[in-house]
DNA sequence: CACGACCTTTCCGTTCACGGAAAGGTTATA
DNA sequence: TATAACCTTTCCGTGAACGGAAAGGTCGTG
């Protein structure tokens, strides 16, 4: 087959692990890394979403783990919970906006400026806050239906496998279920 | 200016409520009562997300309060979900398989097919489930890191409203958080 | 019955979030 | 140095989810 570049220096199994050092990784591998295509990850550095990483001398783009943590938060938040690239943009530019804010709160001292800070913060914050918490309320109200439902169905299975009397097909409980909803079943599904 | 067709037959005040007769209502008004354009009631129908309605004599959409119900339904899976319309579509699709279990399950005795029945019907509430709970983990973490920021910028300014003495920087306990994180916090904050 | 407000379908346009090809440059390895 | 495998930008295409105009039909009211 091919591979992905250089396969590791021979003779040299030590310097192997992306330490502190940093070893910075081109695209392909970074989409590989955090599941994502090479063409989306160059759409969302042309959004906005990404700091223009570092570039090579050949222009080559160079991402360290901080690019691939963002990355992975980006496709959390875009398949996870469902935002839209610009929304994204925009909860990102608020985290950016708390580290300015972390900065000019310690180079202040004066007590007005401090407040002001973070009461900007806190009303950032709670804006956050009351949006996800309606995402958050709608989906645990599905997830609590679905496993109501699906208590409900295995009542129905266990009444049946339990109903050997009559007809003799004992069809064994499909089971080897995980208990109650808690852990709320998971398997199936073949992809995404 | 212009009152919404019918304004209601004067000196008939105990017709109003949509109880149960259900009086059909045309597009415009399901829109209005869901918060969805005209365009996109039409497009979810063109899309199979909504049974083809009523129709008028004159072809007009007319719609119950089941619709509307689905119509509500919809909106809430796009909005606060995000799904995607034809991921809505295929849980709406279930939802319709999910009837036809139940009937199929009304008519048989036969333990061998009920079991199968019951057995589709849990594969699928697992499928969802699996979806439901990636997001609904995700959004939870999320959530739970705001209100931890949010207790920390609390503290914050607790620390500066009780520091009206000294300039000193008596770190103090940031423990006036309101407890766990249940509550969550919504409107507001009070400062602006 | 005429009017205005609403409705119908059809079709073309738009934004988002990429996919994919083209034309050319860069990098590590043989 | 030559080659394969990557990379670059640019541009055009695409499916989803509508927006909006056009051309015409249908309500309820005056």
């Amino acid at each position: 087959m091919s591979r992905t570049r250089a396969p590791e220096p021979p003779g040299d199994p030590a310097t192997r692990l992306p330490i502190a050092g940093a070893p910075p990784l081109r695209i392909h591998e970074v989409a590989e890394l955090v599941g994502l295509p090479p063409r989306s990850i160059r759409y969302y550095e042309e959004m906005g979403l990404l700091s223009p990483s570092a570039r090579s001398r050949g222009a080559y783009r160079l991402f360290d783990q901080l690019d691939v943590d963002r990355l992975r938060f980006i496709k959390s938040l875009r398949d996870d919970a469902g935002f839209s690239i610009s929304e994204i943009g925009r909860l990102l530019e608020d985290e950016a906006a708390r580290r300015l804010a972390r900065e000019a709160l310690a180079s202040t001292d004066d007590p007005a400026e401090r407040h002001r800070i973070l009461s900007g913060r806190l009303a950032s914050i709670d804006d956050q806050l009351a949006g996800l918490n309606e995402k958050l309320t709608r989906l645990q109200e599905m997830v609590s239906e679905l496993q109501r439902r699906r208590r409900h169905v295995l009542g129905h299975l266990a009444e049946l496998a339990g109903d050997t009397a009559s007809a003799g097909d004992a069809p064994a409980p499909a089971g080897t279920a995980p208990a109650d909803g808690r852990a709320v079943a998971a398997g199936r599904s073949p992809a995404r």
